[in-house]
DNA sequence: AAACCGGGGCA
DNA sequence: TGCCCAGGTTT
């Protein structure tokens, strides 16, 4: 099909069946739809909207987010994973404050050169907020020209990843770039999905080459497995006389990077990790089962143990990366996902 | 339990 | 340049 048809054809079912109504299409600045993508880099629509309207409410411009502390920007994306992108994100918003006078870069290029943006952000935060003529290729859009095209393999692979670049880069058209932008990701998201696809409402079926070969979820290709270690851990839940608690601020970067989170102490027997890190004999240990946390690459395994002391402990002091957190009035911070549930769990123990 | 996801960083 | 890393949701 050429160009013209393919983009006609998209924009059509747009018109009729696409979404309209998110919270960053009301007004398309680059700042608005540069913090909505790179939400919606590992999260889906229905999870990102909340979050954006907080993030938008706190930070309404790149000048407010350029200005925020670093620990407000995580406690904002508390929950939404691969924090290394709020940091990039800040960083970012640093940069084009300071040093673009606050004014997006007007190019694929310029784009590119900020942290946490790399080619197909910079194609979607360029074409939806300008209009200008650039290619996306997201997980949707991915999905989408592998079965049109069938283009075997994992897009992982370097030769896959091209290719499916140059089918997405042919058929982007130079008219309604914005919409288009916007057209292929909803034909991804709502009908093009991973599992049972829409094919008789795709404006693409009649061309679509895996929908006529009959085997539209054998593309794109699947990531090739492999068994993931289990790896154990102990949490350390320091509560003080007033029912405080202990965090660390996690280095980055690194798991949970430049979250706060329980002391671990996998090698120390409990009593012996207490001391070295109070100075102090605990009044009691709890021990609480163990849960288990995924990430993609290994298992954790992680034995919490409340511990409760008479007192503050002198030898530990609150510091830039240590603090006594306050159960009743929670300082606005970002937590590790697990830390969240038990300190919840310590709350309703009370 | 497995699949998924865009970019950074390093060998 | 080709892997490995990161974390929470969906299936």
């Amino acid at each position: 099909m050429s160009t013209p048809e393919f983009a006609q054809k998209v924009l059509t079912w747009f018109d009729q069946h696409g979404r309209h109504d998110l919270p960053w299409q009301e007004d398309t600045t680059p700042y608005r739809v540069w913090v909505s993508e790179t939400m919606l880099q590992q999260t889906q629509v229905k999870t990102v909207i909340p979050y954006f309207h907080r993030f938008m409410n706190a930070f309404p411009t790149v000048e407010n987010l350029a200005a925020a502390e670093e620990d407000e920007v995580l406690h904002l994306w508390t929950g939404l994973g691969y924090y290394a992108r709020a940091r990039n994100l800040h960083k970012a918003a640093r940069q084009v404050a300071q040093e673009l006078d606050g004014v997006f870069p007007d190019s694929v290029e310029g784009l590119e050169a900020l942290p946490g943006i790399g080619r197909s952000t910079a194609g979607a935060v360029l074409s939806i907020s300008s209009g200008q003529r650039a290619t996306i290729l997201d997980g949707n859009v991915k999905r989408v020209l592998a079965r049109y095209a069938a283009v075997a393999g994992w897009p992982g692979k370097t030769a896959v990843h091209d290719e499916l670049w140059r089918i997405a880069d042919r058929y982007t058209p130079h008219e309604r770039c914005a919409d288009y932008t916007q057209a292929m990701m909803d034909l991804g998201a709502t009908l093009c999905t991973r599992t049972r696809p829409s094919c008789p409402q795709c404006p693409l079926q009649t061309e679509c080459e895996a929908h006529a070969l009959g085997r539209e979820t054998d593309f794109p290709g699947k990531k090739p497995r492999k068994v993931i270690p289990v790896r154990t851990t102990r949490f350390l839940m320091l509560r003080n006389a007033s029912g405080d608690v202990w965090l660390e601020k996690r280095p980055s970067p690194g798991i949970w990077g430049g979250l706060w989170c329980f002391p671990e102490s996998p090698d120390l027997t409990p009593e012996a990790s207490v001391l070295d890190l109070t100075g102090l004999a605990p009044a009691s240990i709890e021990p609480w089962p163990v849960f288990r946390h995924t990430f993609s690459h290994y298992h954790l395994d992680i034995e919490p143990l409340l511990v409760q002391l008479d007192a503050s402990p002198a030898a530990i002091m609150e510091a830039d990366r240590q603090l006594w957190y306050n159960v009743r009035q929670p300082p606005q911070i970002g937590l590790a996902a697990p830390v969240v549930g038990l300190l919840q769990q310590l709350t309703a123990q009370e």
